[in-house]
DNA sequence: GTTGCACATTAGAATCATTCTAAATTTAGG
DNA sequence: CCTAAATTTAGAATGATTCTAATGTGCAAC
């Protein structure tokens, strides 16, 4: 389960150093740690609002998009649909159901690479990459 | 070298059967065939228009969908940036590159399958499949 | 070859996620 | 505690895409 980052515990977190740690970031930070499911932003904005009545939708994007570039949270895109918010920094991959939109991580099989599956020209340097898959979820 | 369809020579393409073949449909499809790159939609307006200048970006947009639709082109997504259309129908991923936009296929190596690289629950059944990456093309 | 009608096209308005703006506030270092 | 630089905020702006409703057309059936 994680623990709620407090100010007396500001940023044990590794992902978060060199993050200047505002209490909005913090909030942002702790729901997607604490549901870890796939939210958009606005969906971020809702949950954080309970906790944090003033926050702004425009702060939930703009610390989104700190997270995002210190590498602590990754986003994930299906299609044109809203850009969603994915706290798991191990390297897979996302399935979107078709019928509910639910989104669920994909784990590389270990020992796997995604790298050596690909023909990539000489001399590319990958800085992202994303695997996305949609389809029904039969069960 | 594709050769442009005609009123003459209306269907010969298999992907193009069952879909009901109009002017813009095939220009369409002919900017997309001819140029092979990953135009977006606004793209193939432009040149498109070249050869019909009556046509709409709204019915690009419809046409682009229709040809999506019969799987005869497919849709191509780097984060929230517009929708590209790619005729290559093959099993690749697409590489961008951060400078310049610019996007190419990335084959899969011969022999290789995704899905055998990936660990999916029980019972999904996957109908698409996109693999972006991005970074620099540093030649 | 003609006809009918379901399906396509069109211009412009509408939508909606995201980014921008500029003013007020807050963080963290000294 | 003070200050500079970064952050937050509400609301406006942007821009890709979709919708609307009126007009036009491909093509299967005759």
């Amino acid at each position: 389960m994680y623990k709620k980052l407090t100010d007396q515990q500001p940023t044990i977190h590794p992902q978060l150093k060199g993050l200047r740690m505002t209490r909005q970031r913090r909030e942002v930070y702790d729901v997607l740690m604490s549901h870890r499911d796939h939210p958009t932003a606005s969906e971020v904005y809702e949950r954080a609002k309970s906790n944090m009545p003033g926050i702004s939708l425009a702060t939930v994007y703009n610390c989104l998009e700190a997270l995002v570039q210190h590498g602590a949270v990754r986003q994930v895109h299906f299609e044109r649909e809203s850009s969603r918010y994915c706290p798991n920094l191990t390297a897979h991959g996302h399935f979107q159901d078709e019928k509910s939109g639910m989104v669920i991580d994909v784990p590389l099989k270990k020992g796997a690479s995604l790298t050596d599956l690909l023909d990539l020209p000489e001399g590319v340097q990958v800085n992202n990459i994303e695997i996305t898959l949609t389809g029904k979820l039969s069960n």
